[in-house]
RNA sequence: GGGUUCUUAGCUCAGCUGGUUUAGAGCAUCUGCCUUACAAGCAGAGGGUCGUAGGUUCGAAUCCUACAGGACCCACCA
């Protein structure tokens, strides 16, 4: 029977996973024997498809809690998705539109039943998708955020804050999406430099032929101006004050006011004055009590109170006003300009400074505790350069606006009187009472109460996630949430360090007094091997689907993690995933190599002594290691050593170390440590690698194994003081061997002798006992016929130096009849007594300076002395080797 | 405009509070091999005066200053 050289994903993929979960390995409940680990995972929008954010993401997440189950720990990763308000009631717009149907002509709770059914028929896709990754969620566990549980939880938390004075209603300037037709947080807008034109306008005095100009690249504004003001300093201007403008294309005349907010040196000095549509404009006209126009709708389109263009969309307006000012010789000139425009985040509209009636909570409370922690690294950020941006933003941030003129979300619980006053209730039957309370009428019906059209921002409810997935807000002492919470890490995209993380921190200290998750890991963006982003257009973004069934799984995963540094950009390439391919491979081939080998009892079973030992040692230096990358959250390089464990010292090293003749049999104690190291490997592996690791765990595992490598217990390293010791003396001296090997393999090459044929090997050394000890494993991997030792350099052979114990340069020569070039075996040891002389110069140089001898710690000065002896050591070696070639 | 951060081999990055050879890794490159675990492989090799200029120090890729270039965050003067 033999087994394909290359290893098949799609043979083990789903049928492990299946495994994984009928056996129920992926599902946890609170066990107060076990350690709690939790993770809940960001959770990604209903309509979403998996992209490789997602993949990257969601890969390091799977890698910690495979990792911490296997540590035995209680390992529960929450799945879930979001409803993500705007961005899905955006999709479901558009759907029923391509259906003939408008927004507007149905009402609020048809639209709903459509976005229902548009969750049901696509929200689990992308969970789905994941699973192909390998990911082992607690499936049982799904939640969504409009859930009945977490529905009842947001409001809950609305009412509180409200009832805690966090939450208020008021009229202000706010972001208005004219897509969305919502308003918007701050930081749901994007301000990018965008071309525009400036243009110069004149506005003509009441009482003299005098104009004045005022630069604007907003001229439909115009329409909205309310007074012209300069600044009180400014000599040009005085004359103006008390004066009237007209206001260009309208017979509207508007007061000249003075202010020293408006900067002398910019434009003409002169700033029109707009309280409807811009919010430093809003403050002036506060403060100068000017009236308000509001000269758009709701749609960005000019509304009734423009007065002309009415109907028209902003930017249309904004070039016939334009142009009407032109005609009416009222034009100075207009510029290219380049500045800020605002967009809306998901809808992408340019976004539109508007006045309205709005929910905010007020954040300067609230943000006390969840900074303070994040600084003095209660939560840790990693890698902690996160912690100045969350800072920054931290300490300026303005009252959080989070109601939004949508359907798809959660309801504001506020219930208005027929009188315009409201109450704030979990509950209609509560509202009413309170309403009766306040309002002193007993006969209020619930027909008379209306509850508020908005619903709130996402991220007021997905701020809550850590909390409501375990029921924490409903029922604060229930088990799950006191064992769950805080949980262990949050894995995440910085971009969200705002929406998502700050508000996680702002709720964990108001409702459990405690973080939500010990650490963050940062992950950066996705994009490609150009550094350009991952995008539809570009159609530089790959499937995510096809990669996994084009490398497998294990492949696309560890693919992505060969370069990921946390918080660091991943340059994604297909390359990377042929890495990973290539590695699965490589690992299935020593699995069929070991696999193939009988045991034959009557073997010599001391044989592979050394290779044996000098490999345990090789991977408790590597777990010790993998264990410190990962307690740096430094994955990337936890899975490069783990590669390089495999692949040169498994694969490379110790498998040709040991590895009988072509079918031959191997002894009984080599062939069982082989499969305990193979074990061991497929274990560190298991994280990075899920698939692979089990088919292979169960083709190898003894009875007395676990079941499965996914919970099968993770490597302990032997880390007491005499075995560590015992490691590097080991380590070295396999180092050592390794470097023999290569040397003569590097020999062979250059002088083209056949890997074939045997060859001799001389060593002059007073350490005798170190290279016998490796005898065996010099013979074998460089096909070496004879080791000697001798106190002379023999005719006609090349020679070597291998720094062995303790840094001694001892001579290696390996006769070659006939075959030695004298003249380039001259200028090969000239080369490198040149280097070594320059080396020794420098180590004298340091050596000759007193202060550097006075100064340095007695250590160091200690080990340039001892440089200085092994390279005066080396030289003369070299010296004499070269004048015994000379002569 | 304010702030953070980066610049080390062709590419992507390590290099922690300055001192184990005259700087490491992975990928890529080059040379030779279809050697019965693996050509998705094996063996070997080459490649960097650590952005520039100063400074501190016995000693600087590592600390300080300036400059150049890049990235990001915040603010948003019409």
């Amino acid at each position: 029977m033999s087994i394909s050289t290359k290893y098949d994903p799609k043979a083990t993929e789903s049928k492990w996973y299946k495994h994984w979960m009928d056996q129920g390995y992926f599902q946890s409940k609170p066990n107060p024997d076990k350690a709690p680990y939790s993770i809940v995972i960001p959770p990604p929008n209903v309509t979403g498809m998996l992209h490789m954010g997602h993949m990257l993401n969601n890969t390091i997440q799977d890698i910690l809690i495979r990792k911490a189950r296997m540590e035995g720990k209680e390992a529960c990763w929450v799945p879930g998705t979001d409803h993500a308000s705007i961005a899905t009631e955006a999709k479901v717009v558009v759907m029923l539109k391509e259906k003939g149907i408008a927004k507007e002509d149905i009402s609020r709770e048809e639209f709903l039943r459509h976005a229902w059914e548009w969750k049901e028929k696509y929200g689990g896709i992308i969970l789905e998708q994941l699973k192909k990754l390998g990911a082992s969620c607690d499936w049982s566990r799904t939640r969504f955020t409009m859930e009945e549980a977490l529905s009842e939880s947001v409001t809950k938390v609305f009412v509180d804050f409200y009832k805690k004075g966090y939450i208020y209603r008021g009229k202000r300037m706010i972001n208005w999406d004219p897509e969305g037709k919502t308003a918007l947080a701050d930081d749901e807008v994007i301000y990018r430099e965008t071309n525009a034109k400036l243009y110069y306008v004149n506005y003509k005095l009441t009482d003299s032929d005098e104009s004045i100009t005022i630069a604007t690249v907003r001229p439909e504004t115009i329409l909205g101006d309310t007074a012209i003001c300069v600044n009180p300093k400014d000599k040009r201007y005085k004359h103006l004050k008390g004066k009237k403008v007209v206001v260009p294309l309208t017979d509207r005349e508007i007061p000249v006011i003075q202010d020293s907010y408006v900067s002398m040196d910019f434009g003409t000095g002169c700033l029109k004055v707009t309280p409807a549509h811009d919010l430093n404009d809003y403050q002036l006209g506060i403060k100068h009590k000017l009236p308000t126009i509001d000269v758009l709708t709701d749609s960005g389109k000019m509304s009734e109170a423009a007065g002309i263009f009415i109907g028209e969309d902003r930017f249309v307006a904004r070039k016939k006003v334009a142009a009407a000012i032109e005609a009416a010789g009222q034009m100075v000139k207009i510029e290219d300009y380049k500045t800020n425009v605002g967009y809306s985040e998901r809808t992408n509209a340019v976004v539109e400074p508007r006045l309205s009636v709005q929910w905010f909570v007020k954040m300067e409370h609230l943000v006390k505790p969840a900074l303070k922690n994040v600084l003095n690294d209660e939560v840790r950020f990693n890698p902690p350069k996160f912690k100045n941006m969350y800072r920054s933003w931290m300490e300026n941030v303005h009252d959080w606006c989070i109601s939004r003129q949508l359907w798809w979300g959660h309801r504001i619980p506020a219930y208005y009187l027929p009188d315009g006053s409201f109450v704030v209730a979990e509950t209609p039957e509560e509202a009413l009472k309170l309403a009766k309370k306040a309002s002193k009428n007993k006969d209020l019906t619930p027909d008379d109460l209306r509850q508020d059209e908005d619903v709130l921002d996402t991220w007021f409810s997905s701020g809550l996630w850590p909390i409501t997935v375990f029921d924490g807000i409903r029922n604060p002492e229930n088990e799950d949430i006191r064992y769950y919470y805080p949980t262990s890490v949050l894995v995440t995209g910085f971009d969200i360090i705002f929406f998502w993380i700050a508000r996680m921190i702002i709720y964990g200290y108001e409702y459990r007094q405690e973080k939500p998750f010990e650490d963050v890991y940062f992950t950066g963006m996705v994009r490609d091997s150009q550094r350009r982003k991952m995008s539809k257009q570009l159609g530089n973004s790959p499937d995510p689907l096809e990669l996994i069934s084009t490398y497998g799984a294990d492949g696309v995963r560890t693919g992505m993690l060969f370069s990921a540094p946390a918080g660091n950009d991943l340059l994604f390439d297909v390359k990377l995933c042929e890495q990973g391919r290539n590695f699965a491979n490589k690992i299935w081939n020593a699995f069929r190599l070991v696999k193939s080998w009988e045991i034959d009892e009557s073997l010599d079973n001391n044989r592979n002594q050394v290779a044996i030992a000098w490999f345990e040692a090789r991977f408790n230096q590597a777990l010790i290691e993998v264990e410190d990358h990962f307690s740096k959250y430094r994955i990337s390089d936890a899975l490069l050593t783990i590669y390089n464990l495999t692949w040169d010292a498994f694969c490379s090293s110790y498998l040709e170390m040991v590895k009988p003749d072509y079918q031959q049999p191997i002894d009984k104690v080599t062939c069982k440590a082989t499969h305990s190291f193979f074990k061991c490997i497929m274990k560190l592996l298991h994280p990075f690698m899920p698939f692979i690791t089990e088919e292979i765990w169960q083709q190898i595992r003894h009875e007395k194994d676990e079941e499965c490598v996914i919970v099968a217990a993770w490597p302990k390293g032997d880390t007491e003081e005499g075995r560590t010791k015992m490691d590097m003396e080991l380590i070295q001296g396999g180092t050592m061997a390794l470097d023999i090997v290569s040397n003569i393999r590097n020999l062979r090459n250059s002088k083209q002798i056949a890997d074939k044929q045997p060859l001799s090997l001389l060593i002059k050394t007073d350490f005798s006992r170190i290279y016998q000890l490796y005898d065996g494993i010099i013979r074998k991997l460089a096909n070496i016929e004879s080791i000697e030792f001798t106190d002379e350099k023999p005719e006609g052979a090349a020679s070597f130096i291998i720094n062995a114990m303790q840094g001694r340069p001892d001579e290696l020569f390996v006769p070659l009849k006939g075959a030695i070039d004298i003249d380039e075996e001259i200028s090969k040891i000239r080369k490198e007594l040149e280097y070594t002389k320059g080396f020794l110069s420098s180590v004298e140089k340091k050596l000759s300076n007193q202060k550097f001898v006075n100064s340095a710690p007695e250590q160091v000065v200690a080990m340039e002395r001892k440089k200085k002896s092994d390279a005066e050591a080396k030289i003369a070696a070299l010296e004499e080797n070269l004048s015994s070639l000379s002569n």
